[in-house]
DNA sequence: GGGTTAAAGTGATCTGACCAAAATCTGGGT
DNA sequence: ACCCAGATTTTGGTCAGATCACTTTAACCC
C-alpha cells in the first residue's frame, strides 16, 4: 500500500473513530509529517484526497478541520414544519429516542476512561447548579454532547452536533421556560428530571449499555410527556 | 490559476479538440514538462486529475493513453438483439444517419489542411483498389474514420471509433459478402457507391459541410435500401 | 476597550532530485 | 522467424526545501 493511502486511511479511521470531532482541527501539517514520517507532497496528496471525499476541509492559513457529515442536509431551510410548533418539537424527541439511545449504549462500551471521568465530572457540576434556566439547559446539553462525543461514532456525533444545535429551542425552550419568559422547573419535574439524569450516569459508570439505554429512553419519554400535557 | 489546474485544462482542451485521439498515448512526462515549463510534480498531479474524471488512463512504464468515452457502455454482451440480425443492421445504419452526417459536417468546418490532404489520399487509393472484399471493407471503413477523426469532436470520434468496431460485421458483412461467402459486388452496386463516396469526397475537399452530410446521408440510404431488397 | 499593525504560524504551490517498478526496445542465439 | 535476457525508456512514489499567500495572534497605540 502507498504512503499517500496509508497515511488516507490511518486519518480517516481517526476521524470516523471520532478522534477529532467533527468541527475540529486536526493536528498541523508539520505535525502529522512528523506523527506519518512522511514528506509534506505526500501529506498534501493525502489531505486532497480526504477533501475530496468531502471529509474535511483545509482552510489556508488556519488547518484542516473534520467535516460534519451532515452539515449539508441541515443547510436549508425546513419546509413544511413551522419552526416552534408542539408537532415539531414532538418529531425531534421522536428522533433523539434513537439517536440518543444509541449514542449512551456505544458510549457504555466504546468510551474512553478519561471520556467517562469528563461525564462523571460533568454531571456532578449539572447535579449542583443551581443557575438560571438557559445555564441549566446548556448544562444539560452538554452532558448529552460528552456522551454522544464518547459514542466514538462519527454518525451518532455528527448527527447529535447539528440536532442539537438547530433544535436547542425545540429541546429546552419548552421545558425551561414558556412563551419567552424565563421560568424555573416546578419542583416536580426538576426532581424527575435530576432522578433521570442519574439513572443515567449510574448505568453510565459501570458501563451498563442496556440500562443506560433504557434509562435514556426514559428519560426522553417522561420530556414528551410533560410537552403533551401541555399541548 | 494554478499550474496543476492550466496543464489539466490544457490536456483536457487539446484530448476534446482530438489533438490526440482515444486510444493513442500522450507525448511523454519530460516532453509535456517542456511544453508547460513545470515540474514533474506538478504533470503528474495534473495527470492524476485527468486519470480520476476518466478522461485518461496511465500505464506504468508504457504512457498515457485518451481514453474512449464510451468504452464502458460498450463493454458488455447485447441484450436483445440478435448478433448479425437485418434488423440490426438496419438499427446501425439509422445510427450512422446521425452519427456519420454529424462527422462529416464537422469534418468540413474543422479539419485541419492536413487532414484533408490524408482523406484526398486516402479516396485515392479506396478509388483504385481493386482487392477482395475485406480489403475493400477495411478501405471504406479507414475512409470514414478518418473523416470522422477530422470532426474534432471528442463524442463523434469515441462512437465511430467503437461503432465501426463492434459492428463491422453489421456494416460491412452483408454488403460484401453473403452468407459468409465471398463475394465481389454486383458492377451496379459497386458503381452505385462509388459514385456516392465521390460526392462525399467532392463536398468535403470543398469544405461543404450541408452537400457533404446529404451526400453521406445519401450514400447510407442506398446501403439500407440494398440491404432491405435483400430481406 | 477598540482598532491597527507587525510578527508568527500555517497551508498552498512549486521545484529538482532520487530510486523503484513496469514496459519497451535491442541484440544475440537458436 | 522466434525467443530470451539485458539495456533503456517511461511512469510511480517519495523526499527536502524554497517561496508565496492567508490567518491568527499579540503587541501597540489611541
Amino acid at each position: 500500500m502507498n504512503k499517500v493511502e496509508m497515511i488516507s486511511h490511518a486519518i480517516e479511521e481517526d476521524i470516523r473513530q471520532c478522534r477529532w470531532l467533527p468541527g475540529n482541527k486536526l493536528p498541523g501539517q508539520l505535525n502529522l509529517m512528523a506523527r506519518f514520517g512522511a514528506s509534506r507532497t505526500c501529506l498534501r496528496e493525502a489531505i486532497t484526497g480526504l477533501e475530496a471525499k468531502g471529509l474535511i476541509t483545509s482552510r489556508h492559513g488556519s488547518g484542516c478541520y473534520v467535516n460534519n457529515l451532515f452539515e449539508a442536509q441541515f443547510a436549508g431551510p425546513m419546509l413544511g414544519v413551522e419552526r416552534d410548533s408542539v408537532a415539531l418539537q414532538l418529531s425531534v424527541m421522536e428522533m433523539r429516542l434513537v439517536l440518543d439511545g444509541e449514542a449512551v449504549q456505544n458510549a457504555c462500551e466504546r468510551a474512553t476512561d478519561d471520556q467517562l471521568a469528563a461525564i462523571d465530572y460533568e454531571y456532578k457540576l449539572m447535579a449542583q447548579r443551581r443557575g438560571n434556566a438557559l445555564q441549566r439547559a446548556k448544562a444539560d446539553l452538554k452532558f448529552h454532547m460528552l456522551i454522544a462525543e464518547s459514542s466514538h461514532s462519527l454518525i451518532v456525533v455528527s448527527m447529535s452536533q447539528l440536532f442539537y444545535a438547530q433544535f436547542f429551542n425545540a429541546i429546552y425552550g419548552s421545558l425551561y421556560s414558556v412563551a419567552g419568559r424565563d421560568l424555573t422547573l416546578s419542583g416536580e419535574v426538576s426532581l424527575a428530571i435530576n432522578a433521570q439524569h442519574h439513572a443515567i450516569y449510574e448505568a453510565l459508570m459501570v458501563r451498563d449499555g442496556e440500562a443506560a439505554k433504557a434509562a435514556a429512553q426514559a428519560h426522553i419519554r417522561y420530556s414528551m410527556s410533560v410537552l403533551e400535557g401541555r399541548a
